[in-house]
DNA sequence: TCAATTTGGTTTATATTGTAAACTAGTTTA
DNA sequence: TAAACTAGTTTACAATATAAACCAAATTGA
């Protein structure tokens, strides 16, 4: 068994988005994130519910033009996440020409 | 929105898994994939099944030393959704500092 | 020789996940 | 004051994933 296990909270394509974006914005709105996903709101909503539980963004709500406001930033547990994340994934694109013959019999 | 979606056939663990060692390796057994990948038999047999489906990957089926023998082989087809996924997916690792600023009101 | 075990899988049934659609709550416009 | 808009949340259903159970043929052991 050579491959590690991908954290399924970032396997999902989603929230994957999610965390790349906030991996290089100090922080983000959700209607930043909604037409940078191209995401439903609900998605949004629920995939932003998910990331905040396990701590991997924080979430601050306020008002801003009497309008609700959502902001969204990275915590460091979900910056490191999701760099494990990319190393993890790379390393099964190399899996490729690491074992170059089909196994003995 | 600036993602483009990643393949769901490949989007997943077990069966990115089965295809990043076949693109390093001309052919593979069942019993290969199921060392390497450490799933289980029935989840394995399900995701080969599908990739066969999609026409990622070619399935022969055949005997050695009387017991029933399955190899499997990356198609073209196979290979090129797998070449897409892997740019797909870093380009996202890639969102990150590629905006700097957040959403301007 | 026939019961138990092993090989190499497949099928089924359940639990988890994802997502569109519907809904909420308040605001603005006409 | 009714209609439309903003900014989301909730719900209900569909799709997916996977462990567990099953199967057929082969082999081993008593």
């Amino acid at each position: 068994m050579r491959f590690k296990d991908l954290d399924p909270i970032l396997h999902q394509q989603l929230r994957l988005q999610i965390i790349s974006l906030l991996a290089g914005t100090e922080k983000a709105e959700f209607n930043f994130l909604l037409e940078e996903t191209g995401a439903s709101k609900g998605n949004l909503s629920i995939q932003i519910k998910k990331l905040q539980e396990v701590e991997y963004i924080e979430v601050v709500k306020g008002y801003r033009n009497n309008y609700p406001l959502t902001e969204c930033s990275l915590t460091p547990k979900g910056r490191m996440a999701f760099e494990i994340y990319v190393d993890s994934i790379e390393n099964y694109f190399r899996a490729v020409n690491k074992d170059s013959g089909k196994k003995k019999s």
